[in-house]
DNA sequence: GCCAACGTTGGC
DNA sequence: GCCAACGTTGGC
């Protein structure tokens, strides 16, 4: 499948992937993005990489997904920020997947662009109110939005 | 910083 | 199982 996650770049940006190639991508705390990963996921996906709660959101780059889905182990530490007092050794709750690195696009594909497309109008992302930060993306819309790679 | 929209929690 | 209160997301 192809998928669209979402990260603040002042935490993980696309430079970040670019610099470490690959990065355990944890952290996920809602169910419905949670089943996505456990689920769907498959070695070699491709992520639309989306950079969001920032000065220009948008698409900035591609991933791949390079592992199946293992425990987030972040949940089971009390000093991690995603900790969560309901996971356990034997009920870890949450799940990640490894992603590496594919392209940094030249120019950021703004969600201000995206909006402007016409057959991109029932594009998840553009849903009102959608606050899911990983959900699948379908064969035409990532086509569309690699048309307007710059 | 605001606030709409949504998810989660917890009392009943 | 309902739903009010609360917390979070994320664009602006």
């Amino acid at each position: 499948m192809i998928w669209l996650f979402k990260t603040e770049p002042d935490t993980f940006s696309i430079d970040d992937l670019q610099k470490k190639k690959t990065e355990a991508w944890n952290g996920v705390r809602n169910y419905q993005a949670r089943n996505f990963l456990r689920d769907n996921t498959k070695i070699g996906d491709t992520v639309l990489f989306y950079h969001s709660s920032c000065k220009i959101p948008g698409v900035a780059g591609l991933a791949k997904i390079s592992s199946s889905p293992y425990p987030d182990t972040t949940a089971l530490d009390p000093k991690s920020e995603y900790y969560d007092p309901k996971a356990t050794l034997e009920n870890p709750i949450w799940v990640m997947v490894d992603v590496d690195f594919v392209e940094k696009f030249n120019e950021i594909i703004t969600l201000e662009s995206l909006k402007k497309v016409e057959s991109l109008k029932d594009f998840t992302l553009l849903k009102r109110g959608n606050r899911l930060s990983i959900f699948p993306v379908n064969e035409t819309e990532l086509k569309i939005i690699l048309k307007l790679k710059r």
